[in-house]
DNA sequence: TTAGCGATGTAATGTTGTAACGTGCATCGA
DNA sequence: TCGATGCACGTTACAACATTACATCGCTAA
């Protein structure tokens, strides 16, 4: 039986924790050291890839990026290669993929592990997120007394932000 | 002939809530129940799509359910034919779209309206399912609290299974 | 009868994602 | 210096998922 600490969990959202949220050549800065961190290359590709993607406020589709880059770079940039490195980026935390909306987000504190909650808005598009380490905690132990290992929390929600509202 | 399909669903974290669990000839029937009490039609397409969607254990993805059904039925049926009613089925709670998957999975329970955790083995790909509505409905609070309204959570657990563990 | 409507069929197309393989370039030890 | 190795990225093709527009069919209410 999982006990219920889940109870009012939201009222504890980021109190605990203190972040570091990154903007513009910040958070590149900060996308740069985490991937070196990883042992992996901050090429120019990735860069410009990493750059594109962190100017959405909406999660991006792989095609979308192509497209900028392509433009930024004067040169077509095959989506293939795009997804190539949103996986690297995603592995490495410094992306996130939107399941329910296939697409992609920059992550505002790379460097940090968490199971984030997105809420995506159906009329507007964008995505906000919430950290509530209790809410997600609860939701990995629910999965592993299901006997599932290895466990990773997709938890979005879908629903009309405060301004469309 | 139908397996019966989520057999062993975990239903052990609800306490509060009894759930009738149907399988085979019998979710049909309360499939057919929950269409028409919604004021839609039970046509003998639903009833074979509905039949074929409730075989399987995993996910089924669109294509899957059409090239059975034209099987079934001796005559190609379209995947935008397929598509039209699983979008009836999942507004009509009679399926459920498992976001990370593409892919749909037949809800054991119609009639009874819950925010169905899912959880999916990413080696075999079979999917149970978690009814905990203190879970879910801290995660609505959570997304209320930040401003969202009409509010559908999406959360799902990739991770790997009991049996493939 | 016929106009309307809901369900399904048909065809085409758009979007998202992967596979397979090639090229260029940096590094490193012989 | 030379080849071997490994990695990033390019290119092409294709697979998988989803939608659009419009046609047809059968039922039923005017």
């Amino acid at each position: 039986m999982i006990d219920p600490p889940h109870a009012n969990a939201y009222i504890g959202i980021m109190a605990a924790h203190h972040h570091h949220e990154h903007a513009g050549a910040s958070l590149a800065h900060a996308a740069e050291a985490a991937l070196v961190g990883a042992g992996e290359q901050w090429t120019d590709m990735r860069s410009d890839i990493f750059a594109v993607l962190a100017t959405f406020e909406k999660p991006a589709s792989a095609y979308d990026i192509a497209d900028l880059v392509s433009q930024k770079r004067g040169k077509r940039v095959a989506p293939n290669s795009v997804y190539r490195i949103l996986d690297l980026f995603v592995t490495t935390n410094l992306a996130r993929r939107v399941e329910s909306a296939n697409a992609y987000i920059a992550n505002s504190h790379p460097g940090c592990l968490h199971d984030c909650i997105f809420l995506i808005c159906d009329s507007c598009g964008t995505a906000t997120h919430i950290d509530d380490d209790a809410l997600t905690m609860s939701v990995r132990a629910a999965a592993e007394h299901a006997g599932f290992a290895q466990v990773r929390p997709v938890i979005e929600v879908r629903g009309k932000c405060a301004d469309c509202d």
